[in-house]
DNA sequence: CCTCCCCGGTTGACGTGTCAATGATGCTAA
DNA sequence: TTAGCATCATTGACACGTCAACCGGGGAGG
């Protein structure tokens, strides 16, 4: 760890400017990137990517409900994030909730016809635009790179705490 | 562009189940990413990204001052956005906002002491957050690799509209 | 000169996120 | 049984972003 020469380097210190460059494009680039397919989805189907991440779940689930908590984890959200946006789905009748029957204090998320109907009528789109935005501008070789590239930060994240 | 065959195959269609697993993953992993990185920067220093960065361009600056819209050019916010931010750093005392003697109309923002001070304590710890979440996270190849896609993306996002 | 429009900046309304506190309800241990 | 205690979900306060509207001061062109 402590080394003779002046921590200078290689090693364990701040990273280069070629890092540091890199890292600001990859962060800027990604923010762009997501801001653009959100708004894209924003605009043709009035659901944001949140909006779009619950009715994706829900649509998928067994009966199209879910446990509130089981929905949180499943799009890995923090409870009080979901609570607050399931509010505001509740309000545009995307979703319901209703206290389950079966486990008492279990409320159940459930999609509405309406909500069913605007994630349908969202996919398509949607689909199109990743495969515009981020698919098609990448090589073969760049989008498996990216997979590689997501896996390793992930592993390097840890596994532990959602945030 | 229309085909003999009945749009299946290569070209131009939907994302492969393939691609749009890599797809999730890499937007999921870069929010984790900057959410902590963000994170560990409130946590140890009470500035969100957007203060260290407007602080950063500030500090950068060549009379630590610059005109509010060339400011959001630098750093590739909406106006709107960075005079809200502006409101809220000027509120904690991070900056000053004057009259421009020299440019009627031209609103300046200045780095005040306190917010130069800020940013001088939260940087060394930031870069270091950014070497251990990030470069160390990846390969030399991987890392590249992160520039390229970076690039590709920007690229092909087109250099048209800042949003 | 006057009008119109553009430009830089601000504001308000509202959706979105986080954190910390709160209710409500079961479980466990004294 | 009852006193904690953990868990599920919600709430309130506040930071952050976007969108659309607005304001004030120059020009450019009539």
């Amino acid at each position: 760890m402590v080394d003779a020469t002046p921590e200078r380097r290689r090693g364990r210190q701040l990273p280069t400017m070629e890092e540091l460059r890199i890292w600001r494009n990859f962060v800027e680039t990604t923010e762009i990137l997501t801001s653009r397919v959100g708004s894209r989805l924003q605009v043709d189907s009035s659901l944001s990517s949140g909006d779009y991440a619950v009715l994706l779940a829900l649509t998928e689930a067994p009966e199209s409900r879910m446990r509130s908590s089981a929905l949180a984890a499943h799009i890995g959200w923090e409870r009080s994030r979901l609570s607050h946006h399931l509010g505001r789905m509740e309000r545009r009748g995307l979703i319901r909730r209703e206290e389950c029957a079966t486990v008492p204090r279990g409320s159940q998320v459930l999609l509405t016809p309406v909500g069913a109907e605007a994630f349908q009528r969202a996919t398509f789109g949607h689909l199109r635009t990743i495969r515009e935005l981020f698919v098609d501008a990448l090589t073969p070789d760049q989008l498996r790179a990216a997979g590689d590239i997501a896996a390793a930060l992930r592993e390097h994240l840890g596994p532990r705490d959602d945030a």
